[in-house]
RNA sequence: GCGCCCGUAGCUCAGAGGAGAGAGCAACGGACUUCGAAUCCGUAGGUCGGGGGUUCGAAUCCCUCCGGGCGCGCCA
């Protein structure tokens, strides 16, 4: 048996593999892999075993005056061949095939081939963009295939807080990506409204009425802290008079689970966030499904008895020790349900399952899924990818805001997003690495407004607007789908033409690595890209007519181009700010 | 003590084994009689936490140490 290591779970690459022939540095490598294959087939440069080959790098170098693709290939290549790189490099270039991408090749440093791209073949882009509209960047990686990603997945014991706000806007992204790179996503909301805490949440409301009613009573400590109880305390008195008091914390426990699940999805619905799927804990006792799951463990001796409980042997799997999956009074721990919740998943036949959750939950992952590799399921660390997102340090006044359910004092994501507003909340929570902590400090998010990256980008979109609907209507320039892209042949134009194209890299790579905050700094980059356009190169104020037609359709490129990325975002694109 | 994550410009953070190390903010200096100045241009700012190793090439991979976070429960 294989140890899971939790630094093995990434994403298979198998899984998720570029088939796509939209992204350029795909379609160089191709043509550079066939070059080598002439060049050596021709007796031009040494015969190298395929499998000897390194794999073929094509990148975007950091300077512009690297060109706008480079390939190192020729560096690796001069073992095995016995060759200097850089006439290993010419000889590459000299076998090119012919092709419309590529305007001219340049040897640089020691070995590097740098290409630039065909201006022709750039500006012809627009129409296509113009064309594709809102399916623009869109590629066929996971074409056919099913993805899910769980997020959120609170349960329904209080508001939701800040640090939720983070997975859910991380899940939420992520599924856009995916979904734009082509698999069938299922948004999806994992949570239990049984057992102690559900039980505790009730009572906490019972003891709040009780004290609303004038009776001295002590408030456990381990109870839910937070003014909420008491206000959902005061509606049942409002509503049901002072005879609640008799009632048991059943009873308050099925209002205040309403109440408080009615609020966290009017939350994420300010968020514009919504799932496909809502799967209750309770499913996987009630079909009994928790107990087949564990007589299978059982039957393949992954399972024993000891001190009345039973225990999972995570041991087997490299854990420092074993887990009880059984308590000793009958009642399993939260880790059986879950591998029976996983065990469902598989069973559903998604392709590749998204855990969106917390750091706090890294320790358990490993569990569920050696327990679902020890079922048979040996696909499972591949298919099941977890996405651990450190908790958001709240900052106010320069002083840690310590976030609790329990706690009264906590902010929520409610709070956060009356202040800063939804689209700021979006942006912020997914501009880092799940991996990296982040510090929110809530003065500063309020008082820098004018200086936030939301509004830049959201105003380079209004801008296109601007041009294009308001300034046109009041010269009374109509916009023409026929004009000649080809004149668009300033450096700042075709800069916003590649910035653009850009989009589906993006994708693709925030797709392969799970993570969506590249996204927002691509954003970023695309508005300056508007912005700088917009300085170099007049639209409607143009010297001749063809140009400003031409601009028009780029300006309207770059609109399309920015709305989709502000939407995959999950953030509204204004047209008037 | 053990496991995972993080340590990069004053601050907040990107960085996909490949070329002088990147952005935003803050600082300093410029650009509006001109399609929206919520914009743009320029300057300065760095032993990539320290030390070893692997590699033609390391911020990136490995080892080790230091510092911070989160876990390590018959809680979820």
């Amino acid at each position: 048996m294989e140890f899971v290591d939790n630094r093995t779970i990434k994403t298979n690459v198998d899984t998720v593999r570029v088939k796509t022939m939209r992204l350029i540095h795909l379609q160089l490598r191709d043509i550079l892999a066939e070059a080598l294959q002439t060049a050596m087939e021709a007796g031009a440069l040494p015969y190298v075993a395929p499998e000897a080959l390194p794999e073929i790098i094509v990148e975007r170098p950091k300077r512009p005056e690297h060109g706008d693709f480079a390939s190192p290939m020729a560096l690796p290549l001069a073992r095995p061949m016995r060759r200097a790189p850089r006439q290993i490099a010419e000889i590459i270039v000299a076998h090119l095939p012919a092709n419309e991408l590529i305007a001219t090749v340049e040897l640089a440093g020691p070995g590097y081939i740098n290409m630039r791209l065909n201006p022709a073949w750039l500006t012809q882009q627009v129409n296509r963009i113009l064309e594709e509209g809102e399916t623009f960047a869109n590629l066929d990686m996971g074409v056919g295939k099913n993805v899910q990603v769980e997020f959120v997945s609170a349960n329904p014991t209080g508001p939701l807080t800040v640090g939720h706000g983070r997975g859910a806007v991380l899940g939420d992204t992520l599924a856009n990506i995916l979904q734009a790179v082509g698999w069938n996503v299922t948004r999806e909301y994992y949570y239990n409204d049984a057992g102690r805490q559900m039980r505790v949440l009730g009572d906490s409301v019972r003891l709040r009425l009780l004290q609303l009613l004038g009776q001295d009573i002590e408030f456990p400590d381990d109870y839910y802290q937070g003014e909420y109880i008491i206000d959902i305390a005061r509606d049942i008195l409002d509503e049901y008079g002072p005879e609640a008091a008799e009632k048991d914390w059943q009873f308050f426990k099925e209002i205040a689970q309403d109440v408080i699940f009615a609020d966290i999805r009017n939350t994420l619905e300010r968020l514009n966030i919504h799932h496909d799927v809502y799967t209750n804990e309770a499913t996987f006792y009630e079909t009994g499904v928790i107990w087949d799951v564990l007589e299978r463990l059982r039957e393949k001796g992954y399972v024993y008895d000891k001190d009345g409980a039973v225990w999972f042997k995570a041991t087997e799997f490299g854990a420092d020790k074993d887990r009880v999956l059984v308590r000793s009074t009958g009642e399993p721990t939260y880790r059986l349900p879950d591998i029976a919740y996983h065990v469902n998943k598989l069973e559903r036949g998604f392709d590749l399952i998204v855990d969106v959750l917390g750091s706090d939950h890294i320790a358990e992952m490993p569990d569920v899924i050696n327990a679902v590799y020890a079922l048979g399921y040996t696909d499972a660390p591949q298919r099941i990818q977890p996405i651990f997102h450190q908790f958001v340090t709240l900052v106010r006044g320069g002083q840690a805001v310590k976030m609790s359910t329990r706690r009264a004092n906590f902010v929520t994501l409610d709070e956060l997003i009356d202040e800063v507003g939804a689209d700021a909340v979006r942006y912020f929570m997914i501009s880092r690495s799940p991996n990296a902590q982040m510090e929110f400090d809530l003065e500063l998010a309020t008082q820098q407004s004018d200086e936030n990256p939301v509004y830049y980008i959201q105003y380079a979109h209004a801008r296109t607007a601007g041009i294009l609907e308001r300034q046109a209507a009041e010269r009374g320039i109509t916009f023409d789908p026929d004009a000649d892209v080809s004149l668009l042949t300033h450096p700042s134009e075709s800069t916003l033409i590649r910035e653009m194209l850009r989009l589906s890299d993006v994708l693709a790579h925030c797709a392969a690595e799970l993570a969506p905050h590249h996204l927002t700094f691509y954003a970023r980059e695309l508005a300056s890209a508007f912005n700088q356009f917009y300085r170099d190169c007049p639209v409607l104020t143009a010297e001749d007519e063809a140009l400003v037609k031409a601009r028009m359709k780029l300006v309207k490129a770059a609109q399309i181009a920015l709305a989709r990325t502000l939407h995959l975002l999950g953030m509204t694109a204004p047209k008037e700010m």
